[in-house]
DNA sequence: GTAATCAACTTGCAAAACGCAAGTTAATGA
DNA sequence: TCATTAACTTGCGTTTTGCAAGTTGATTAC
């Protein structure tokens, strides 16, 4: 379970932050949480680019860990969890934000999906407001 | 040499930047680069953060292959090699300022060094016209 | 001009992380 | 009560990483 994290006592901000969500994985979770609104493990594990089990499941337990995540019953569906962003999860939409703009930018793949991208050269303000206040989708 | 960087054909911006950069060493790289001028394959190994020498070597041939980096001959020492980020590395200054922030905000370790925190917090235009620009430092 | 040194790697191998498939547990639903 | 669903866990083979040692070519020292 113990990652090579230590690059976070490096003391860099930026080792930091990899510390916390800098996987291959994390941050598609967390764009899958704060942007699409998906919210239980199963919508989680059938994604688009498919995360396999025992990875999300490590993934999910280390963003609780960090204070990204939360867990919590489904009060409507009493077997199925409900994944939150936290607070620090949501203040993430800046960087996520300035990463789908500069990828905006960069990807000239024809199957790019220019959606997000747009909304965000359209209303950078608007799109972290809304995920900061966790309105999204 | 290949990475699991299926990822990338999902289309999704987030996902193309993880391809890229998306590594635990990458951004490290980045910011030594950017923000600390470093710019030779033994500066690099010597870093706070202590990279094996084999992943360094394929995350900067990485990096050079997906046009974040250049690689020359330094006119000065024939015998060591020049390594700069291209406009498209430069252009991750913005990211690179969020995640600062962002790890400001939440780092609340007593060893944090918040040199660069309170200097992207003062003035982050400024920070990231002259990662930009190449005028660091 | 020859030997040590330095810079930038490459190679080999053990350890860790990942990915897939199958199995487990607990709550519904038929 | 028996099948199904949701959320995992476990086993195991493959891939990636990390450490140490070795290679190559360009200075520098003697």
């Amino acid at each position: 379970m113990k990652q090579k994290n230590a690059n976070y006592d490096s003391g860099c901000p930026i080792a930091f932050a990899l510390s916390v969500f800098g996987d291959q994985w994390s941050l598609l979770i967390i764009r899958d949480m704060a942007v699409k609104g998906v919210h239980t493990y199963g919508e989680l594990l059938n994604g688009w680019e498919g995360i396999s089990t025992n990875i999300l499941a490590q993934r999910l337990k280390h963003l609780e860990e960090t204070g990204l995540v939360t867990k919590r019953r489904d009060p409507e569906n009493w077997r199925s969890f409900v994944y939150e962003l936290t607070q620090k999860g949501r203040d993430l939409a800046p960087v996520i934000a300035e990463i789908v703009l500069w990828s905006g930018k960069y990807n000239t793949a024809e199957h790019a999906m220019m959606g997000t991208v747009e909304k965000v050269q359209a209303d950078r303000k608007s799109f972290e407001v809304k995920i900061r206040n966790g309105d999204l989708p």
